[in-house]
RNA sequence: CGCGGGGUGGAGCAGUCUGGAAGCUCGUCAGGCUCAUAACCUGAAGGUCGCAGGUUCAAAUCCUGCCCCCGCAACCA
């Protein structure tokens, strides 16, 4: 049985989530998940929040709460809604764990012992009036260059120009505005990303299937100027893993944290161990998936992360356990994704412009967005969400032709031959054909999951569901009752295994639905129809069912009106 | 010359690597069916494949130049 570690992308804890984040990497994530296991292979499925870092503190200060209080909040949160969209992940952990901070700290060390660290003194702008350093981008002026008022300290926004925070003329503190700000002296911990350039290079160059928008950000970054710079992995604040080396104290970075990035991706090993914790499993159970030496050389390890997250994961995490020098599982295959936009421009969190995660769970079920999200993932380009491609595709592909169908083959069979599994004819050539092309594909289906092409995915499984109705009306068990009452019954019986299939199929992409149809036809066998002809008699003659409530109401267009009003800018609750 | 992705009937996309009759879904129009969520099935109309050159018997596909859209650009994460 193959073995399969997915993890996707960890969510910043700093507020809810919109859908552009859920299809960028969790969604994608969730389905691959979903179908290795119904394909019978042993999953492991991993998410957290990603906690630290500036904009944690500052919202927990703007909501007037401790930041540990406020992540541990919002973790819930997140929690909940990722439950809302049915996300099945087997740990949800989160980066502020003790488990992460030992685990970061311990790598901080393996890569000092091993001379891929270093420590460079640095000046950085203080905020008296905060009392922190401030990041670049935390600090404001006007631009050298333009005289642009609002320019930050890492780039001036109206001309584009590259600044240093130094260059700012009467710098500010975006965060309360002071101008009391000074240089300081601080010193921080490099990565020496760099040193291991040849190693990533030949590393990704074996990569050859990997998709090209992960290749080439990643050879962007390896080649691009004087190549890969190294990277601070220390920041000036208070909410983080404090910088050790290993159990040790560091001399000369007391007070410091290690930055998100460096912590965040070692989260999704620590979020294993997580899981062992809360399952009382010892540590052989976690590190089966992690350590080469321990039994994870058989894992296959596939990420999902958006565009943004792709230099990380393909340079920084792999310098990180290439340099700790240990055996560590890297990563097999990055699967990554380019930006959902929001009817013309952007989602956006500030401006509250879009859907959020929780708001579209408040007016639509979850399979709706899974099925919209997924079939127009944006695998080779941004894609757009509008509310009318929205509506108009859910309606026509889970209302007209999975729904209805679903609806006609249990009401006729219900009121022409009670609600059970008729006893038929033997099947006619029609019906030979029909679940000879259904197996062929099916087959096309399985290539397009295995290959995580998912919106040539949700394409070949819509076809799939309209093929049932093509069969309905070809076959017309209407008609064939008034001469040979058999042979409908056979139709129909046919028809109802079909439901089955369906279900089992499509219970990846939507297993709200799925759940509905199969408690619909009285069964929980989700085997998978390898052997199609056999799939279709799994529910034989006699077998119950019950008529199910619609499975998908449509939208209406005063509904999709007024939501496309109510989403436009402002968010209102 | 910062980097990458994209430009294919009204809308959204596949096809480009490995040249060989322009395909899918929605929408539109016509027909059929009447079991069903005014649903389903069949058929038709609609494209000089961003522009201009080049290679070739043959170019959406290969080469050169240009235009447009989007994203990224390392201390936001």
């Amino acid at each position: 049985m193959s073995r399969i570690l997915i993890t996707s992308a960890i969510p910043y804890i700093n507020g809810i989530k919109h859908l552009g984040t859920l299809v960028g990497s969790q969604l994608p994530s969730d389905l691959y998940a979903r179908y290795m296991r119904q394909r019978g292979s042993e999953v492991m499925f991993i998410c957290a929040t990603d906690e630290h870092g500036t904009p944690a503190e500052l919202a927990a200060s703007e909501a007037n709460q401790p930041v540990a209080e406020y992540c541990a909040e919002m973790h819930e949160i997140q929690k909940k809604l990722g439950k809302g969209f049915r996300l099945s992940f087997d740990h949800f952990g989160r980066s502020s764990s003790l488990r992460n901070r030992k685990l970061t700290q311990h790598f901080a060390a393996r890569l000092a012992d091993n001379g891929f660290i270093s420590e460079v003194d640095q000046k950085q702008l203080y905020s008296k009036a905060d009392g922190r350093f401030l990041p670049d981008r935390y600090v404001q002026g006007e631009c050298p260059a333009c005289g642009y008022e609002n320019a930050r300290g890492d780039q001036c926004e109206n001309c584009t120009k590259q600044l240093d925070p130094a260059e700012l003329i009467n710098p500010r503190s975006q965060i309360s505005g002071s101008t009391d700000l000074e240089m300081r002296d601080t010193k921080h911990l490099f990565l020496r990303q760099s040193e291991l350039r040849t190693r990533l290079d030949e590393w990704i160059d074996g990569k050859i299937d990997w998709p090209v928008l992960t290749i080439s950000i990643a050879k962007k970054w390896l080649h691009d100027g004087e190549g890969l710079q190294d990277r601070g992995i220390t920041r000036d604040l208070d909410w983080g893993v404090p910088v050790k080396r290993g159990e040790e104290d560091w001399p000369g970075m007391e007070g410091k944290v290690f930055y998100v990035w460096f912590d965040a991706p070692i989260e999704y090993i620590a979020a294993t161990a997580e899981w062992a914790d809360a399952h009382g499993k010892d540590d052989s159970e976690w590190e089966r998936w992690w350590r080469e030496d321990k039994g994870a050389d058989g894992v296959r390890y596939i990420q999902f992360m958006g565009k943004d997250n792709v230099p990380f994961h393909t340079l920084s995490f792999p310098a990180t356990i290439m340099g700790s020098g240990e055996p560590w599982k890297l990563v097999d295959y990055i699967k990554s994704f380019n930006f959902l936009q929001y009817e013309g421009g952007q989602f956006s969190t500030s401006l509250n412009r879009g859907i959020f995660m929780d708001q579209a769970l408040e007016i639509l079920p979850s399979d709706y967005w899974r099925w919209w999200l997924l079939a127009h993932a944006p695998e080779h380009s941004d894609s757009e969400f509008t509310w009318e491609n929205f509506v108009d595709c859910v309606n026509k592909d889970l209302a007209d032709v999975l729904g209805n169908f679903v609806s006609r083959v249990t009401k006729f069979c219900s009121s022409k031959f009670g609600d059970s599994v008729p006893l038929g004819a033997d099947w006619s050539s029609r019906d030979e054909s029909f679940v000879s092309d259904l197996d062929r594909q099916i087959r096309v289906f399985e290539n397009r999951m295995d290959a995580m092409e998912i919106r040539k995915s949700a394409q070949q499984l819509r076809s799939i569901w309209a093929s049932g109705n093509e069969y309905l009306q070809a076959a017309a068990p209407w008609t064939e009752i008034r001469n040979d009452e058999r042979k409908a019954a056979n139709t129909v019986a046919l028809a109802l295994n079909l439901i089955r299939v369906y279900a089992v199929i499509s219970r990846p992409f939507i297993p709200d639905a799925s759940d509905a149809m199969l408690a619909a036809l009285k069964t929980s066998d989700v085997s998978w129809p390898c052997n199609v002809g056999s799939a279709m008699q799994t529910l034989g003659p006699g077998h119950q069912f019950s008529v199910p409530e619609v499975l998908f109401k449509k939208i209406s267009n005063s509904e999709r009106d007024t939501w496309k009003k109510k989403f436009s800018g402002k968010r209102q609750d």
